[in-house]
DNA sequence: GGGAATAAATAGATCCAGTACAAGAATTAG
DNA sequence: CTAATTCTTGTACTGGATCTATTTATTCCC
């Protein structure tokens, strides 16, 4: 680990806008005022984070990994749609009732409109990208490239990913004696993933 | 209808956002040279549209248009999902083989990155929306506001959106020989709401 | 015809996210 | 101590988006 050392400031970052943006809005509040707070030049607010809505989506990022290795963990399952919904539910394990991401349940204080809360779903296309190798490489044994892929491997991971968005949609709305996400996901993921096993998958 | 009308700048400035996109790329395209080519202000390009991006999903926010036809002609169906289901094939009917969407078959092109595809999601939460709206009022009788909508309706319209989705992308990327979409959305769409059917939707 | 009323087009200015590049500061390896 | 590395900062710029005010085109009505 040779160069200088990162300062402690992308925790800081996140503080100060999650403060920021609860106080005055998503919209209202600029880099400059974040960078600010934190106590860093504005630059260094991009050595962090690629755009100011990034801030809003760490913990959507973060699961990304989750299920990466959850996935991971199930490459060799014999029930592939089954391990896709299992990884899932595990991802969303860590959600407990305490841990919504303030986007989700402050959206409204925030001022966040339509269009950010979409660019939370544009993130998670990723890990429907993600689904989508998986059931690729599992069901059809290898993982060609572009349009070869399967229509119905793509067409399961984005339904699952809408069924997903949807509990997390709710979980978040039900306020702090929510039951934990895993709960919602059970409910929303499993018809999904049962209609296309019926369909021939 | 008073007042000074409206030049036919709509059709012009999407036409001359369409040759530039394509000889330039979308990020390299300015709103200027958009309207310097139209032959109207910089200015009134907002009139006409929102953003920059509202420029690749015009046919997509018609079909919103012809999506909410399609379900309030099946007001009184006795099986909502399949309505859903229905609604969703009739709307698609537009789309013929030659008439994928510029943004969708040229992307790489235009250079349209992840972020852009996403705003395509973006939008078409607008018809997740409607799809949820008609399923709440024809399955539970009422639309309730807010957080007291049932969850599996959320689900349903979320999923089955995710689906059309992958039909679409893969639709769009099977090139002028491609079959109508009708056809791609049919093997897409019906595991789902086959799938909620099942679980007692 | 000749104004109000209305709506669209334009002009000018400003804000701010995001990018690019160069210079400076902190650290480690050798 | 020097060189390589990497984080941080300063400065400048592009371009999307918003705001306000002004001009231009059209219709309604007297």
């Amino acid at each position: 680990m040779v160069g200088r050392p990162r300062a402690s400031s992308q925790r800081m970052l996140e503080e100060a806008a999650s403060e920021l943006f609860l106080e005055q809005g998503y919209a209202k509040t600029t880099i400059e005022q974040i960078t600010q707070r934190a106590g860093v030049s504005r630059n260094t607010f991009f050595n962090y984070f690629g755009s100011k809505s990034e801030l809003l989506w760490v913990e959507l990022d973060a699961s990304l990994q989750a299920l990466t290795d959850a996935l991971a963990e199930r490459a060799t399952a014999d029930d592939p749609l089954g391990a896709v919904e299992e990884a899932l539910l595990v991802t969303a394990a860590g959600f407990t009732a305490d841990r919504a991401p303030l986007v989700l349940t402050q959206y409204d204080v925030m001022g966040i409109d339509a269009e950010l809360r979409a660019a939370g779903l544009a993130r998670a296309l990723a890990h429907a990208e993600l689904i989508e190798r998986y059931l690729v490489a599992r069901l059809w044994g290898v993982d060609p490239r572009g349009a070869a892929r399967p229509l119905q491997a793509r067409a399961v991971a984005l339904a699952v990913l809408g069924a997903a968005a949807a509990a997390v949609g709710r979980w978040a709305a039900d306020g702090p004696t929510r039951s934990p996400l895993v709960s919602y996901l059970e409910r929303t993921v499993h018809p999904v993933v049962d209609g296309y096993r019926r369909a021939g998958l």
